[in-house]
DNA sequence: CTAGTTCCTGTAGCCACTACAGGAGCAAGC
DNA sequence: GCTTGCTCCTGTAGTGGCTACAGGAACTAG
């Protein structure tokens, strides 16, 4: 068994995430020493470090929530764990592709940028009509 | 002058954001009719329009803060907004390799994932050791 | 026994909005 | 002039996912 601080080492969890992840419900409660303290089995900082990656994957609570429901009564759970990878795949190529769109759009804001002239042409173009507003 | 209502179709800032940036002080606060309402001019409208463009652009409110300072006293503004627009970008292509990396790996993790068993490949993995821990 | 570290609870703050509730103003049609 | 329905007002609270205290209790090493 191991405090909170040895179980965000394992995990990767800052502690303060880890009691909010209990607060909230999103791990269970576990238990307590004689003092007081919290007291984490292997198998729960595995959940933590579940958690974490999945987090790091870039899914949301709400999902990783479901994620942990699956794991345990396991059935037909890779098919939906499939649908939910995919949506996300399609989530992130949007957002790469919107990010590149923007580089796109502040590189070419920018390049006119270097004449030393008063007034900016980058703040200048955002401020008049007709830029960037295909930017959603 | 336009109402609210109008400035917000002009500029495509939500109504409520419109009343949000005012009330953090991000623009400033507008006339008002008879009845209370506010009332925009074509300008503080362009001035909306302008940090919709900078935050579809991904530069948080403090930065465009100071985008609006140096409109109003433009001297030497160009070379800053250089800066500032420079270290966005590098912010920026640190977020694409970053959800590139992070496609890859979930392309990896679900491409097993079609075989039907019953314990899915993919949560597996994020349960066990030595998976994703480069992820940060 | 003491000093330092880790832990506890509870609350507030972060960013940039968004969503009400409950009421007031206003414009058009009858 | 009156109703209907839209827009607007203020104020407050919620969102996601943490993070940062404050003020105190418990454990650990020397």
């Amino acid at each position: 068994m191991f405090t909170i601080g040895k179980a965000s080492e394992q995990s990767g969890v800052n502690i303060e995430t880890i009691r909010y992840y209990e607060r909230e419900g999103i791990v269970s409660k576990p238990g307590r020493s004689a003092g007081g303290r919290r007291l984490y089995s292997s198998d729960e900082i595995a959940k933590l470090r579940f958690v974490r990656r999945c987090r790091d994957l870039g899914f949301p609570i709400s999902i990783i929530q479901t994620f942990l429901s699956l794991t345990t009564h396991s059935d037909r759970s890779c098919g939906e764990v499939k649908v939910m990878a995919e949506n996300h795949l399609v989530e992130i190529n949007a957002k790469i592709e919107n990010l590149v769109r923007l580089r796109e759009a502040l590189l070419s804001l920018s390049k006119n940028c270097d004449d030393g002239t008063a007034a900016c042409p980058m703040l200048d173009a955002l401020m008049k009509d007709g830029f960037g507003d295909d930017l959603r």
